[in-house]
RNA sequence: GGGCAAUUAGCUCAGCUGGUUAGAGCGCCACAUUGACAUUGUGGAGGUCACAAGUUCGAAUCUUGUAUUGCCCACCA
């Protein structure tokens, strides 16, 4: 028999190793015709810690592979995790710096301290192994891939060399987004703009005014930019010289006539500091302008600073203002200015653009043959496209579908708005660029080409690596260990490739749809001429009870999944997560919530113990019953459940089909606990019928599944029949038109009105425990139910024989409508209290007044007379006189008392 | 500056294409409970659906505007 309450803990661990020894989780176990359904988990970053959205991701996932394999499909989820590139490193570097090192980059050298990453990565590798088991996902372990794997490896760099030779890859100084504190290029997505107070400073510069914020850039500026329409500046002409007293003496500046001016801001003027920012070097491109850097790398003011050189910039700038000031070039200062400071995301420290030489790849060249779906412009067959081309046009021909829609058009925003991607990292752990110098030779290839050849110390940004994920990972490892084959021979014999790629659905974040999911579509579309997956299911955040982000920086508010998984179960935890959260949007959780899942998952494990004990009793053996009975045998209840269910499964297994997981979970959740416990389970106390149990019990099992494996296999191992394996591997469920019974549900809930109505007699008018009362039921279809429940209103209220009332109004409306085959006959007499009941009949009139008159407006409208449906019509207006015939018989009754 | 969303009970949220007297869970109140379950049961209180105008016989739902909040993108020297 089982415990009382549910313990996971006791549970989770063995039922994984259950499955996972069983090769449930490989599709080699399953019908090898059935259609491939695939999932590439997004990998954990290899650094440590699973947090809540991995748990969200997780469970999700997990949710669609089971469901797909339980529906017979070949279904198959690929772990994995990423290396990290950036954050990976920085941990490293700062966990030696803590041991004491000063310098590990220095005092290492690269092969060290790779050698040290690498180690710790596998260390933490085991970490997250353990924690994406403890949530239950039920991926297959034995195809588990690392994106700094040799295999990977090979993709990358066969990639990178294919797009170099296409011309999509090229190499080429542009301002790039440089963290001195991390001594890396970072991408436009890495960096977030943090608003902040400054000053915004006017100086003299010649016979114009100039406004900066960042007065320690200004050293080089040589060159006075302004609208050419602008009037004011109409005197000066474009490419004239003049020389203009600046920090360190005098300076030879330029006229400079470009229309990205905005002339209302400040003085409609401005000098430009093409080596640091973004829109002074577009300029300085198109008027071919010389650049000078005056910051350095390490962030630091260069020889050009003259006596400031080698300053920090913050220590700089109120002394370089000083110096204007007392040379009277300083005409104005507002101390109130607001403006955005870009920040590392990684690392935290200030972002400053520098020009550096790097790698990028080409978003614009149309040189990928693709065929658009539909053909584009009446056109048939593959013509050559962009890159970003082909993203735009896969979601745009709905080749792919993105949940919720609305993330498509932010899609598209973005893609129209995309640059070329540097791709190339200043550090060093990560995929090397597979690019070698021997003086002016410059080679793209994975090995060395031959003596003398140096290989680029640059690495590739970690999302080159991850954008191949759903295909690289079904690459057979030996055939890319094979250099005389080229990747496509390597695809084309990939059985695991040909089987599962493109991917079923792509579940992530909202947060990484431009770093990861677009660049999926960018590298998968030109690698392997297929979309990496048809669908992108993306979940929001997870957020504290107030809706603040959970950070590190406030540990108070992060919520550890493992901590709720040891406190509440793995089941709870999901459920929490799945139900009430709509994908896209952001959604929050707390620990009530967790643990209002625990009381339903017990709630579950109640309900079947109390199945099996009913079956010990009669002494039946649960795993024995294998059909239902004839219908002719079954009592309306039953049959109402038996048609409840059918209509679950309808539900279910539509709303699995359609990503809807959080109504589909309200759902299981409100059947499992308000028709099976409080209806079903309470009306078989008197007399049960064991095999409807049994059956409505195990596919609620089935159909829970999903949402939570652990606990509902632990059941099947209770009630399943003996010739049925692991729920894990059993069949979804057909929905049998045959046992629906609406009419036996509606009649149900009459009972269930009927029930009602008698406990509220009970309490209303108070009736002694003990006391006798007589009950005429002429009905025999009814006095099943009821007798039945006698047991229960016993266990209630002691009452020592069953009262039926027509003093509720339900009942009576019930009666009325429903029961035609039956006359209830009561007698009570001597139990009211008179004060009680003509409170609650006076209450009940006050209701019922209030209806008839907003029934009764509604149909004196002409108009919706007139224009509504005329079934609705008809309804209405049968309503009312029900309602008013109820409210005659209520006022006789008080009338009476 | 551009875009996307949200605003419904004390809290967290449902409410699909307009149609009964707007729902659930938690919390609160009352009562009950020694045979599945206190991780429980029954009942109750609690909402001018952010505001305004419009369309309609009928609006939480559609349109427009306003306010507040959140997010994304761009970024001004």
């Amino acid at each position: 028999m089982l415990d009382k309450a549910y313990d996971p803990k006791a549970v989770e661990d063995r039922i994984y190793e259950m499955w996972e020894t069983s090769g449930a989780f490989k599709p080699e176990s399953y019908d090898p015709n059935g259609e491939p359904f695939t999932i590439s988990m997004p990998p954990p970053n290899a650094t440590g810690q699973l947090h809540l959205g991995h748990a969200v991701m997780l469970a999700l996932e997990d949710i669609f592979i089971r469901f797909a394999r339980m529906q017979g499909k070949k279904a198959l989820w690929v772990p994995g995790t990423d290396h990290a590139a950036i954050a990976t490193e920085n941990v490293v570097i700062k966990q030696l710096k803590d041991g004491g090192m000063k310098d590990p980059r220095k005092e290492l050298g690269r092969e060290k301290l790779i050698a040290k990453i690498a180690e710790f990565v596998e260390g933490s590798k085991n970490t997250i192994r353990g924690q994406v088991r403890k949530m239950g996902s039920s991926c297959d372990w034995s195809r588990e891939r690392y994106t700094f794997e040799p295999a990977l490896n090979r993709c990358v760099n066969e990639v990178f060399c294919r797009m170099k030779n296409d011309g999509l890859i090229y190499r080429g100084h542009r301002i790039v987004n440089w963290d001195p504190k991390l001594q890396t290029t970072v991408s436009d997505d890495e960096i977030e703009y943090k608003e902040e107070k400054g000053v915004f400073y006017t100086f003299k510069y010649g016979p114009f005014e100039i406004g900066t914020s960042r007065p320690e850039t200004k050293f080089g500026d040589k060159y006075v930019v302004m609208h050419p329409k602008d009037k004011r500046y109409s005197k000066f002409k474009h490419g004239e010289t003049f020389d203009a007293e600046w920090i360190n003496g005098s300076v030879r500046a330029t006229v400079i006539k470009d229309e990205c001016i905005d002339m209302e801001f400040g003085t409609g003027v401005m000098t430009i500091t093409p080596w640091h920012d973004k829109i002074d070097f577009e300029i300085a491109e198109r008027h071919g302008l010389e650049k000078e850097q005056v910051i350095g790398f390490d962030g630091k003011l260069l020889e050009i600073g003259g006596e400031f050189a080698g300053m920090k910039i913050e220590e700089a700038r109120p002394l370089i203002v000083e110096k204007l000031k007392s040379k009277g070039l300083l005409v104005k200062s507002d101390e109130n200015y607001m403006h955005n400071k870009a920040v590392s995301q990684r690392g935290g420290g200030a972002i400053e653009p520098q020009i550096k030489l790097q790698w990028f790849i080409d978003v614009n060249k149309e040189v990928v043959p693709w065929e658009v779906k539909g053909g584009r412009g009446g056109k048939k067959g593959k013509e050559m496209m962009s890159l970003k081309q082909i993203m735009h046009s896969v979601v745009h021909h709905g080749e792919i579908e993105i949940i919720p829609d609305r993330f498509s058009k932010t899609y598209f925003h973005w893609i129209d708005n995309l640059r070329d991607w540097c791709i190339s990292r200043q550090i060093w752990w990560g995929h090397r660029v597979p690019v070698w110098y021997k003086g002016e030779e410059t080679i793209a290839s994975a090995e060395s080409p031959g003596e003398g050849f140096e290989q680029d110390p640059d690495t590739l940004d970690t999302w080159f690596s991850s954008a191949m994920w759903t295909w690289s990972t079904l690459v057979d490892t030996k055939l890319a260990a094979d250099n005389s084959l080229s990747l496509e021979d390597i695809l084309k014999s990939s059985p695991d490739f040909q089987t599962f790629h493109p991917t079923s659905v792509m579940e992530t974040g909202y947060d990484i749809l431009f770093f990861w999911v677009a660049r999926m579509i960018l590298m998968t579309t030109y690698a392997t001429g297929q979309i990496p997956f048809k669908t992108v299911y993306l979940h929001g955040l997870i957020r504290t009870r107030d809706g603040a982000k959970m950070s590190k920086s406030h540990p108070e508010t992060m919520i550890d999944p493992l901590d709720m998984i040891s406190k509440y179960g793995a089941d709870a935890l999901r459920l929490s997560m799945i139900v009430g959260q709509s994908p896209g949007a952001d959604s929050r959780l707390y620990e009530e919530k967790i643990a209002g899942y625990r009381n339903f998952i017990n709630k579950l494990w109640n309900a079947s113990r109390f199945v099996l004990m009913q079956c010990e009793q009669a002494g039946i053996d649960p795993k024995s019953i294998d059909k239902l009975p004839e219908t002719a045998k079954l009592s309306l209840a039953d049959r109402a459940i038996l048609h409840a269910l059918e209509i679950l499964i309808e539900d279910v297994t539509k709303g699995l089909e359609t990503y809807a997981l959080s109504e589909t979970g309200e759902k299981l959740y409100s059947f499992t606990w308000d028709t099976f416990c409080d209806w079903y389970l309470e009306l078989s106390k008197g007399t049960a019928n064991h095999a409807v149990l049994v059956h409505v019990l195990r596919r609620l099992l089935i159909l829970l599944h999903p949402y939570c494996p652990f606990i509902t296999e632990e059941l099947w191992s209770q009630v399943s029949s003996t010739q049925d394996g692991m729920l894990i591997a059993k069949a979804w469920p057909k929905v049998k038109e045959d046992r629906k019974d609406q009419q036996a549900f509606a009649d149900f809930q009459i009972l269930i009105d009927v029930i009602t109505a008698i406990r509220k007699l009970r309490t209303d008018q108070n009736v002694e425990p003990g006391t006798e009362i007589s009950i005429t039921l002429v009905s025999k279809k009814y006095c099943e139910g009821l007798e039945s429940q006698e047991a229960h209103i016993r266990r209630l209220g002691k009452v020592v024989s069953l009262t039926i009332t027509t003093d509720s109004v339900k009942l009576a409306n019930a009666a009325s409508a429903f029961l035609t085959d039956i006359e209830i006959h009561l007698s009570l007499e001597g139990l009211f209290d008179p004060a009680k009941l003509k409170a609650s009949l006076e209450k009940e009139q006050a209701e019922l007044t209030k209806y008839v008159q907003v029934l009764g407006g509604k149909l004196q409208n002409k108009n919706f007379v007139d224009r509504a449906p005329k079934e609705l019509v008809d309804g209405e207006k049968a309503k009312l006189a029900e309602a008013e015939e109820k409210l005659v018989k209520i006022k006789e009754r008080l009338a009476a008392i």
